[in-house]
DNA sequence: TTGAATGTAGACAGACCTGTCTATACAAAA
DNA sequence: TTTTGTATAGACAGGTCTGTCTACATTCAA
């Protein structure tokens, strides 16, 4: 099935320990999805590995405990989310010729996220607000992706020539914080368009610098 | 100790039953404060007869189940915080005369609210998380919740005179999910401050309408 | 054929959870 | 004094959870 990585048949000369699995990735499939769709702490091992068809011993094979588990599953979903929408960017604004329609585009990206069927609002938001201690590490990992998300939008107001790309993307992911709760808690047709609104009215405060100036 | 509510030991010719009894009261802050701290699913009946200093009947007594306490947690905090807000707008707002600056002000009270030393996020918002099943009735005591702050917001919109005031509403709602979430996640300090220049942004596109107008 | 890996199936310990039960103490009212 | 109501303390049932264990099956390589 996985046709990148050598099949588990197929004789190797050399070792292959950093790829994860084919049994790794499967479990980690499901999991995902069940901590998504239905949170973590109410998702038990017994039924990751039944959903999974495996035993519960090759999960803890693969899998120290399941915070190792839960971490791994932040780790793939922020490579995964991060992927997505820089992807959705490019594809949304591919022929816009204004500096700010790849920014904007961030929202139109959310748009369908929020319309996707299994939408359940942020992932590191949910572990966060379920890991009430401070100092776990699904916090940090939250935390971590945040700043990612931050740092790609910084990237596209630095490529729009924004004044002020730190504050800019500040204020912007704050909106689109804005725009992943209100979503989730019951308004994912309206929460996007609505954002995207509120994000025009503040990058009027930051217009680009023309071409002709330099630094 | 409850000065406004007839103790026990006063003798009273008429019955007192939609007063939530002293021990209600009790059992209801302890509760409310561990379910706000530490989470609600994280935060087992046995604690909070412990910290309450009951027996675990005089709980179950009072509330039905744990589902009935925090329900009665929600409601509670939501009529607690939407007071509260209202009255910090009130404060910090009293001597302004700009007709936008008890909208702003909303955002200080934020500010106080994110600088607390127990904030810990959006208690509705944090039980929407805690509680995936989408028909769970603190899923609508959050929604409910929302409403009301929206409504509190609208009202400070009219009262500005601004124009197409359920949007603008709606709007500023948005940023100030996006700044409790932000303030949750690690930025407590700026979060507010950022919000409110946001909202100013925000506010630009709906201008009052002039006292002299009318219809 | 033998041995080593790697998988499954499922019992199990120990902890925690909610909600119910009994037995007891105490205070106010009759 | 007796009764009634309300509180406490704590055992208990029945369920959940994580993580470990044993016993067995399969595959691949020497």
């Amino acid at each position: 099935m996985e046709s990148a990585a050598p099949s588990a048949t197929t004789p190797t000369d050399f070792p292959v320990p950093p790829l994860p699995s084919a049994m790794a990735e499967r479990i980690l499939g499901v999991a995902g999805r069940l901590f998504y769709a239905n949170g973590i702490h109410a998702t038990g091992i017994d039924r990751v590995i039944a959903e999974a068809g495996i035993a519960k011993m090759s999960l803890y094979k693969h899998f120290r405990s399941k915070d190792a588990l839960v971490l791994a599953f932040l780790a793939r979903r922020d490579e995964r989310w991060c992927g997505w929408l820089a992807a959705r960017v490019d594809a949304l604004a591919a022929r816009a010729r204004r500096p700010d329609a790849r920014i904007l585009a961030i929202f139109d990206a959310l748009g369908e996220w929020f319309a996707s069927r299994d939408f359940r609002g942020c992932a590191f938001i949910n572990a966060a607000v379920e890991f009430a201690d401070a100092g776990h590490l699904a916090r940090r990992a939250a935390a971590a992706h945040k700043a990612r998300v931050r740092g790609l939008i910084e990237a596209e107001c630095r490529r729009a020539r924004l004044r002020q790309p730190v504050e800019v993307a500040a204020r912007l992911a704050m909106i689109v914080e804005g725009a992943i709760i209100t979503a989730q808690l019951g308004e994912p047709k309206t929460a996007a368009a609505r954002a995207q609104a509120i994000a025009r009215a503040t990058l009027l405060d930051f217009p680009p610098i023309p071409k002709k100036e330099h630094a």
